[in-house]
RNA sequence: GUCCCAAUAGCUCAGUUGGAUAGAGCGUUUGCUUGCGGAGCAAAAGGCCGGGAGUUCGAAUCUCUCUUGGGACACCA
């Protein structure tokens, strides 16, 4: 790497600067060299800057004198400016990163960082009750690139897909199949409580109707609701590979939260901890504690939201004088931390059979995610393991966290990241979304509005930190101006050019060397060369939005490109020269799109 | 109460290891076409980077604090 060069060049420089004391004997800090932020600066350093306080000397008479000191090298020149020293790459080194592109086009963003690697990404995995809601869309999105990102750093890559088979929502789910199978059958059944409502479900259980007809009427109700919720599951989850295969979306695995236990993976993973002691016994139920601590009092009891906010403000209390007091007294409940100091993570992974009678409905999320981590990272050797969460579970971070420390699996191999969910308007207002209730807004019911490429483009295009609105009346004018269009037509002008020179035989000769001479040639050379780069900090920081900004400076710096360097009516030599670089820019628009999981027409 | 996230142009948002004149899209105004695809290019206007303090040669970025908004904190799923 270019980069790496000019660092050691850098401290070649300042060591014989040194030795003849040019710059007092000071130590040297690390120097990091920055993208250049400047017009036509490739990278800086500030380093003379960093220095001017131990060696006394001001930092633009460092930079000048490091200058001095580095040798004449043909892919670079240095400048001292303001303090920095400033490094532009040359217009022959640049020329040949272009043909090195088109000699290796498969080769062409990929990065090594992850050779010889195995990682995972987990996403989606959201309960196999209902169709895929656009809420989910954000997270398929996001993995999906995150993958694909990994997979470019040379990791073997792994998709899977946690269905929570396990449990007792499973059980109200098939429930609520059973009610509905009855029903399209002509039987009337209640649907359960807190049953899922959406037509979905309906439509899932219609056609089980129809295809298994009235056997689960005849027998026994428990044993029709256990078999049906585990049809329902199934026919669940084809609908939603169906929405996730229009997304260009693809799994390795769905991996059954079910299995753990079948399998004895989840027994395992607690009697381990428990060997460690980490296992507490509290009122009847089982729980990991970090430290092996007994369980603080106030934590098992049931609580509302309210009782969290200490804002029962003034009309509240005038309304409820209790619920002041009331605040007073959970405020005991609930044992002060030492200060300045994190109590230790405490959570049940087996309730007690006082409250939940049915064994198999123990178990809670935290106990299955313990030996799934396990799964992942001792059994399967994943490193990183990637999990893709909404902010619904952002309190299960420091627990996972915590369990994959006490299980002794290594540090930074499981790596979770949550995004912000989005909202949803119509009319102006936001559309609360709940599978129970039934009003969910499922991905099948916007792609046919907005397109493919548009809706990941869109769900691409912020930081997983923060929260977007989503407006369902604006899908069309979401879909007819966004960028990644913008990003696709300059792919397209390419092949056009490309054809055009195939097909009417213009004079170009492709041997010429590429060489560099416009400015927007200059900026659309260093532009590409930033793809490896992308893709590395999209990896290191697991923020996929990266992609949709660099994407659009890319097609940015082609259209400066075409306007103002013609290939037609060229000289030759000019005309090649200008193509080979066309088609660089091509093989990067088309590597980005393909990062981010869209497609890369060749008209539009 | 504790924890997480956000606050940057009229709107929607970028801003990777602290660095040079804080950027883009949309919107507004104005130019460019007898040019390889005008879904384009060029230009203008528009900013106490939520407030305050601190660290640093240097802060949108790090620390503390306050304000505002969203979310999480169950033997729910």
């Amino acid at each position: 790497m270019i980069r790496d060069y000019i660092t050691a060049d850098l401290a070649q420089a300042l060591a014989n600067a040194q030795r003849s004391s040019e710059i007092p004997a000071v130590e040297i800090p690390p120097i990091q060299l920055a993208r250049g932020r400047v017009q036509g600066v490739d990278y800086a350093t500030s380093i003379a800057m960093q220095l001017a306080r131990t060696t006394r000397m001001p930092p633009a008479k460092i930079a000048g004198i490091i200058v001095k000191y580095l040798a004449e090298n043909p892919d670079y020149t240095a400048e001292a400016i303001n303090g920095y020293v400033n490094f532009s790459l040359s217009a022959s080194y640049l020329g040949a990163q272009v043909e090195k592109i088109l000699a290796e086009p498969s080769e062409w963003g990929k990065t090594k960082s992850g050779l010889g690697k195995k990682a995972q990404v987990e996403h989606g995995s959201a309960n196999p009750t209902g169709y895929a809601t656009i809420g989910s869309g954000r997270n398929v999105v996001v993995g999906d690139t995150l993958a694909n990102t990994l997979e470019a750093c040379g990791y073997e890559l792994h998709r899977e897909w946690y269905i929570n088979d396990a449990g007792s929502q499973v059980r109200v789910f098939g429930a609520s199949i059973f009610a509905r199978y009855a029903q399209a059958l002509g039987r009337y059944e209640p649907m359960p409580e807190k049953g899922y409502q959406g037509d979905d479900v309906i439509e899932v259980a219609s056609e089980l109707a129809k295809s298994k007809g009235d056997v689960y009427l005849a027998m026994p109700r428990e044993q029709a609701v256990r078999e049906l919720g585990l049809l329902g599951i199934a026919g669940v989850m084809t609908h939603i590979k169906a929405t996730l295969a229009r997304l260009n979306i693809r799994y390795d695995n769905f991996f059954s939260e079910k299995s753990l236990y079948e399998t004895g993976q989840a027994a395992a993973a607690v009697e381990l901890l428990r060997a460690k002691g980490l296992i507490v016994e509290h009122d009847g139920a089982q729980w990991f504690s970090e430290d092996g601590s007994p369980i603080r009092s106030g934590q098992a009891r049931k609580r509302t939201s309210e009782d969290y906010s200490a804002a029962a403000s003034a009309e509240q209390r005038l309304i409820e004088p209790g619920a002041a007091e009331g605040l007073v007294e959970r405020d005991d409940l609930q044992e002060p931390a030492e200060k300045g100091k994190k109590p230790p993570i405490q959570v049940v992974i087996m309730r007690s059979a006082a409250v939940i009678p049915n064994p198999e409905e123990r178990a809670t999320y935290f106990c299955s995610d313990l030996p799934y981590a396990w799964n992942k990272v001792q059994v399967r050797g994943f490193n990183p393991a990637v999990y893709v969460w909404g902010e619904d579970h952002q309190a299960d971070v420091d627990r996972v966290l915590a369990g994959a420390r006490a299980l002794g699996l290594p540090d930074g191999a499981v790596r979770i990241i949550i995004y912000r969910f989005i909202t949803l308007l119509r009319g102006g207002q936001e559309v609360r979304m709940g599978k129970r209730i039934g009003n969910a807004i499922w991905i099948d019911d916007v792609l046919g509005d907005i397109g493919v490429d548009a809706f990941r483009y869109i769900m691409l295009s912020r930081s997983v930190d923060t929260k977007f609105a989503f407006d369902l009346d604006l899908l069309k004018e979401q879909s007819d101006t966004n960028p990644v269009y913008y990003v696709q037509y300059g792919h397209a002008r390419i092949c056009s050019i490309e054809r055009r020179v195939q097909e009417e035989a213009w004079p170009v000769n492709m041997s010429a060397p590429v060489a560099v001479r416009m400015t927007s040639e200059f900026a659309l050379v260093r532009k590409l060369l930033e793809l490896p780069e992308i893709v590395e900090t999209v990896a290191g920081l697991l923020q996929p939005h990266h992609y949709t900004t660099y994407a659009r400076e890319l097609a940015q710096a082609f259209s400066k490109f075409y306007d103002e360097c013609r290939i037609k009516d060229s000289p030759p030599d000019v005309a090649g020269s200008r193509l080979k670089l066309a088609r660089a820019a091509r093989l990067t628009l088309a590597k980005v799109l393909a990062l981010m999981g869209m497609s890369t027409p060749e008209r539009m």
